[in-house]
RNA sequence: CGCGGAGUAGAGCAGCUUGGUAGCUCGUCGGGCUCAUAACCCGGAGGUCAGGAGGUUCAAAUCCCCUCUCCGCAA
């Protein structure tokens, strides 16, 4: 079976290399353009183009596929099925139906629930209980296709978007090559999506990171969370920002006003609007380097009482 | 050449303006106190102060010049 690879980011690597390691027929791969990154903006390949370099499969970076333009590309490839995970752009009706099997799309939630862009972090912003992958035969609608094959993850208390990530990408790669062998054994029960259960995953963005203190313990750790290892949670001290990470709650240490610092022996620790805190374990000051909460406050002494924010 | 912060002991920082034998908090090692301790007390080790046999000077972590690296903002 001649598959097409379309992916991007970190998260489409484990799969397309199940791919390759269960040894399918990988006749091309589609990714973004390269992109600059940093602060030298240097221009940097997406990491699925990198895998699939390494592994000498055709690299395509189309900047559409709309217009037929996708479906060109195709007519030369002969997939007969299109793989695709995370891979950023929309694919119009005539390409979804090129392929003899269509294309299988692997999402990083548990259907319907957190369609769109950014369902795993969403999930951990909200504080869910559990995260999944779904496989699913994809439509002209916005991950709104059949579903193939779900599996899912309990989110772990302090897990971050990252760490869940990375889980995940595992989990992918592995309902991917499950589903393949549905497909190749005409073995797929594809099921209809509830549509009104669904829910859709927003991109995250950098106005998400300011951290309103009087929001419960709960919620902001969620937060702290969700939001790293992007865009990051954040607050201010002393004018400056100070970028929050790997947050836990913690109990018993007093009252305090929301927003209210108390430094303690193993972090900084701060309260929240339901009189609750938790304690930051790793901040990143402005123009310094991410450190241990308890470093930070060695160099940095923050006195107790003041108000973050 | 987008704006800005920073490189000093294992860690986080001060010292630089007003040059003159390197300091704080923590860790570490040894000892003491204690039923006990991440607590407390005493003592010790540990630094070519990012690099340039650079410039100024009697003398440079500190002033001037060049290079490298890290980071925040903006994209």
């Amino acid at each position: 079976m001649k598959i097409v690879y379309m992916g991007t980011p970190d998260f489409a690597v484990a799969p397309l290399k199940a791919l390759i390691e269960n040894g399918y027929d990988v006749v091309g791969a589609f990714t973004q353009p390269d992109k600059p990154v940093g602060r030298k903006a240097v221009l940097t390949p997406p990491p699925v183009k990198v895998t699939a370099l390494e592994n000498n499969i055709p690299v395509f970076q189309p900047d559409t596929l709309k217009n037929g333009e996708g479906v060109k590309l195709l007519e030369d490839l002969k997939p007969d099925l299109c793989v695709v995970v995370a891979y950023g752009k929309i694919l119009p009706e005539d390409f979804l139906a090129f392929p003899k099997y269509g294309c299988i799309n692997i999402h990083g939630s548990i259907l319907p629930e957190y369609r769109g862009a950014a369902p795993i972090q969403r999930s951990v912003l909200d504080g869910c209980e559990f995260a999944g992958v779904t496989a699913m035969q994809m439509d002209k609608g916005l991950d709104t296709g059949d579903m193939l094959l779900v599996e899912k993850t309990r989110i772990l208390s302090d897990e971050t978007s990252g760490d869940l990530y990375e889980r995940l990408t595992v989990i992918g790669a592995e309902v991917l090559i499950k589903t393949l062998h549905l497909v190749e054994n005409g073995e797929l029960q594809p099921v209809k999506q509830d549509d009104s259960q669904s829910t859709y995953a927003a991109m995250l963005d950098k106005s998400m990171s300011p951290v309103d203190w009087t929001k419960s313990a709960q919620e902001i750790h969620n937060q702290i969370r969700g939001l790293d290892p992007w865009p990051v949670a954040q607050t201010v001290l002393n004018g400056k920002n100070l970028k929050l990470f790997r947050s836990s709650l913690v109990s018993d240490i007093g009252d305090g006003k929301p927003g209210e610092a108390l430094p303690l022996k193993n972090g900084l620790a701060v309260f929240c609007g339901d009189g609750n805190a938790v304690l930051i374990n790793e901040v990143q000051y402005e123009g310094k380097k991410r450190m241990k909460s308890a470093d930070f406050l060695r160099g940095c002494p923050i006195e107790k009482g003041t108000i973050l924010g």
